[in-house]
This record gives structure tokens, C-alpha cells and sequence, in this order.
DNA sequence: TATGATAATGATAACTATTATCAGTTAGTT
DNA sequence: AACTAACTGATAATAGTTATCATTATCATA
């Protein structure tokens, strides 16, 4: 699992570098990025910069809580800012014909009773403390349909 | 998206390999294991298949509905039997620090009403024929908080 | 039950996504 | 301005997976 370890040890003291702040920027205009579109992104304003370090702090703000993770089948991952207010909270319709990602958020408020009794009765019983769940729906988007 | 190529063009006369045999039975004892996993114990009793004959036929299984692959927020993809029965529909908890992945499948039929109702609207509303979902908890598992 | 068409296999090279290493650079503190 | 640890970019290395291709095996048909 520990695949992402570019971790901090000692401490919280980071600092706010321009790569940081440009990746957090591209992101705010463009959703479900993969480390190496939103490194074509970040180069077009920086063309220093170097793969590793759009890496290392996708991993970073992933971990600081900013950007959510996501793998959809897909091998390589996929980043959105994280939901700030609990309302924004979506999930994801992924086509399995061209990959398009669609976000939605209908049924949150059914969907949250359901979740918290989940999670509830899941700790108790499996001992298990949940942080966050995915619920991804698979399958085939209207363009590839009407093809 | 399209990573997973091993698909048949001209219709569906494939072959029932000892291969594909043997990868059957292995999962009907074990579960979740990754394309490596699954490689190492077929071995045990074929000690001359490869490991690209493993990845097609997984592959091939998962095509034909015989396998379910899943990402658990690892780089390497997971697989188990497709659930016969209904009944038997489960999803997951993933340990964030020992990896572990565990089955449940309480709430079922709630979440099947759920399922049900979000399928409806959100094909309704997107045009998108949905053909599968997965819902994974992510978060510390009994042995690691214990520790 | 032998034959033939072609699906499938196994070895291996290639590819893609990600991580490690390391010397040089910077942000932030004093 | 000087100091120091955090960070960066180049690049090598690794992990997981897929492509290629010559050889083999399956199975429908004779
Ligand atoms: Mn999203
Ligand atoms: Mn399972
Ligand atoms: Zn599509
Ligand atoms: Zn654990």
C-alpha cells in the first residue's frame, strides 16, 4: 500500500513554494487531472519544472487534505481539490467506452444517513475506523451510447 | 482508458484453457489477490505458465464476467469471482496503513434502494447506462489501531 | 481420430506510471 | 545577511502491465 511516502517526519513546518501554489491553482480550473496532465499544465506557466516535484506534491497536498486521490479503473491516478463544504460532496459516473469522468451529487442527504449508519455499525462491528468513503458507478455515457 | 486489450473482435469461440482453468480455481480459495499473487500460486501447480498468459486471462476473465478487478487506492489492480447471487453482493474496507481489504456486506437491502433509485435518476439524467458500481471505506483497520 | 484453422501460450522486449537518489537551490527564521 | 532544513529538478531505477512473435494446443469438422 505505502506506494505515496513523500512524508514528513518531524513536525508540520512546510513551506509554500510556487509549485505547490501553481498545482492548487490548476486544479481550481480543472478537475480529475492525472499527475502528468496537470504537469503539461503547471510547465505552461513554469517550464522548469520538473516531473518528480509535481509528484511529490500531488502526493503532498493529497496528504494535507487539499486534493482528493482517485483511481477509476484507470492505472494512473486521477486528483480534484477537495469538496470544502460537506454540500459539494460528489461522487463519480465513469464510462468504461472513452474514460469520461462525470461528477454527480443528487442523493447526498439519503445517501448520508446511509453512510453514517454504514460507518457506524461497521467500526462497531469490524473494529474498523472509517475516514472516507468512494462510491463509483461504471458505465457507459450518453456520446458513446448514441455512437 | 482502454489499457485492457485482449478482447475478441470476431465472435466470442474462445478456448478453456488449463490456464484459465487453473486461475478459476484459485480464486474460488483466495481473494483479492493482485495479477502478481494470482502468477505465483498458478505456478505452484504449472510451473511453466507465464506471467503474460496470467494478465490476459485475467483480463479475459474480468471481460467475460467471471472476475471482478478493482483498484483499492493501490497502483496494482485486485481480483475476486463475481458474485453469483445477489445475495452475495458485497463491497469493501481498505486499511490506509496495512493494506488490508475486508468484505462486508451488511445494509444490502437498503443500499440496494438506494442503488436502485441513484441508477434511475442518474441514467435519467445523464443518459448513462450504468453497469456496475463499487463503494469502498477507506480508513485504519482493528490490528493497526491496536497497535 | 486425424486434420486444419486459429485461439492461446510463453519468452521477452517495451512501455507507462511512479518512486528513489542526490547535488544544488530556496523559503523562512534569526 | 547568514543559516538551515525543506524543497527542487535531473535522472536513474522500479513496478505493473502490455506488445510482439514464434510455437503450441484446442476444438469443430471430415
Ligand atoms: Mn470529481
Ligand atoms: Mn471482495
Ligand atoms: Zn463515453
Ligand atoms: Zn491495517
Amino acid at each position: 500500500m505505502n506506494r505515496h511516502r513523500y512524508r514528513k517526519k518531524n513536525g508540520d513546518n512546510f513551506r509554500w513554494t510556487n509549485p505547490r501554489r501553481d498545482l492548487v491553482n490548476i486544479f481550481t480550473k480543472e478537475e480529475h487531472l492525472s499527475a502528468d496532465e496537470a504537469y503539461m499544465k503547471v510547465k505552461q506557466k513554469n517550464p522548469e519544472i520538473g516531473v518528480a516535484t509535481v509528484y511529490r506534491n500531488l502526493d503532498f497536498l493529497t496528504e494535507r487534505g487539499i486534493l482528493n486521490r482517485f483511481r477509476f479503473g484507470d492505472v494512473k491516478a486521477r486528483y480534484e481539490l477537495r469538496d470544502l463544504e460537506k454540500e459539494n460532496h460528489h461522487h463519480h459516473l465513469i464510462c468504461e467506452s472513452c474514460g469520461k469522468i462525470i461528477n454527480y451529487s443528487e442523493f447526498v442527504q439519503r445517501e448520508k444517513k446511509l453512510i453514517n449508519a454504514m460507518e457506524k455499525e461497521l467500526s462497531e462491528k469490524h473494529g474498523f475506523q472509517i475516514n472516507s468513503h468512494q462510491l463509483h458507478f461504471y458505465g457507459i455515457c450518453k456520446d458513446c451510447r448514441d455512437k
